[in-house]
DNA sequence: GAGAAAAAGGGGATTTTTCCTGTATGACAC
DNA sequence: GTGTCATACAGGAAAAATCCCCTTTTTCTC
């Protein structure tokens, strides 16, 4: 439970400015009793960084997922290292299950869509303050639905196929590119065969069948930078 | 100066609530004359089209662009044959080359980043009410770019927009998922064949030698959602 | 209505990707 | 030692992508 005297101290992450001041007034205008005050913005998570380290921090920081430098998921990571205490409110234009079940692993205390209104937001800020999160209907069934699955195979998927090697991180970059996987595999000092290992064993990781998916899997999952 | 004018109507079409009503207190609240009065809001190009139905049309409509069942293209197509009185300014996150020559190729009134300052978005505002139209330096200096020459061969060589059909667009998109060639011809009702001769014109087009670099180009320049 | 240009379709060869089947090697645990 | 596991590598075939050069159909202009 957190401090309800003093108001709550939030931070705004997201990187577009029109956004984060609309934002800004929609969250001071409904606050009649002073309960919210909006200490910082920040326009990623890299200047999230930067301005924790020369403000106090906030009570809840509402997080952006897509921007650009280091995004949402990057940032929450990193302040779960650093600043624990810190109650993260993701507020993202994605609705579907991969990118809430993916923060809710990280243990963000709500996860809300752009296009709510005005006063779920509002609900969402008191009930982090009051009882420490806020999950909606449609993120709570999420949550319903993903608890049972503690189904080895969608297990495997998720958690241990997603570690690469270093030689399938640099192939992977390289299979972005316009080289052909012979080109790779000189470029790597390594044998044709090989670099077709590495693309079978990403294929299978990333459930994918083509080298245009695995490109585009790459780059959804900010696995190589474009 | 005093209120003479009867204010100036506004419609906001975005698929996020949060933004559109963020942005209504934004220009309200800049607002000490009176100049503006937000008429409508519409969440997509469909909902705008059935609202200017029943309701009276707005001078200005501040348009997003990625919306579901009708985006901002589609619905500035449309505008444009059934209310060509209609001063469009675009308000869109993306802010590279592509989408904003498609818009002014289309008559758009002005361009806006999510990210700018709450200020360029009244000056904006403004300079299409007194004069037309508004073209911050960045559009502008991209339109100078590309006015030049409608030569193809040399704007390929100036690295400026290109038009594409339709049909190569739709292609595009099909081209960064998992479909084979001969599957995307199916779906798009098409010999192979054409797809093939789309394929080499967005090669040609992009300078690009394979598929996977058409994709990530594709992706770079947003031309296609992942 | 002729002529030009754009869009759609085609034949066929080469290269690249994809997907099987394997084997050789070294590290590691027991 | 032996077994196991991950990694590097191979042969070969089928499918897909790429790249030539070429014809027909549609669309638009004059």
């Amino acid at each position: 439970m957190l401090p309800t005297k003093t108001p709550l101290k939030i931070a705004i992450v997201d990187d577009h400015n029109l956004f984060r001041k609309g934002l800004i007034k929609l969250i001071s205008l409904g606050d009649k009793e002073n309960k919210y005050s909006i200490l910082f913005e920040a326009e990623n998570g890299n200047d999230l960084k930067d301005k924790l380290k020369s403000k106090s921090p906030p009570d809840i920081i509402l997080m952006d997922i897509d921007m650009p430098d280091l995004n949402g998921y990057e940032a929450v990571d990193w302040l779960r290292k650093y600043h624990p205490d810190i109650s993260i409110l993701v507020v993202s234009m994605f609705e579907t299950e991969e990118p809430i079940m993916r923060m809710l692993r990280m243990g963000v205390k709500g996860y809300l869509s752009k296009d709510i209104e005005v006063e779920d937001m509002h609900q969402a800020l008191e009930a982090i303050a009051n009882k420490g999160f806020y999950y909606s209907d449609l993120v709570s069934g999420i949550m319903a639905q993903n608890i049972q699955s503690t189904n080895p195979e969608i297990r495997l998927k998720q958690g241990s196929a997603l570690i690469l090697t270093e030689n399938e991180r640099e192939f992977l970059k390289l299979a972005c590119t316009e080289l052909t996987y012979s080109q790779i595999a000189d470029r790597m000092n390594l044998s044709p065969k090989t670099i077709d290992g590495y693309r079978e064993s990403l294929f299978q990781k990333f459930q994918v069948k083509s080298r245009v998916s695995l490109a585009m899997y790459a780059v959804k999952n900010n696995l190589v930078k474009i």
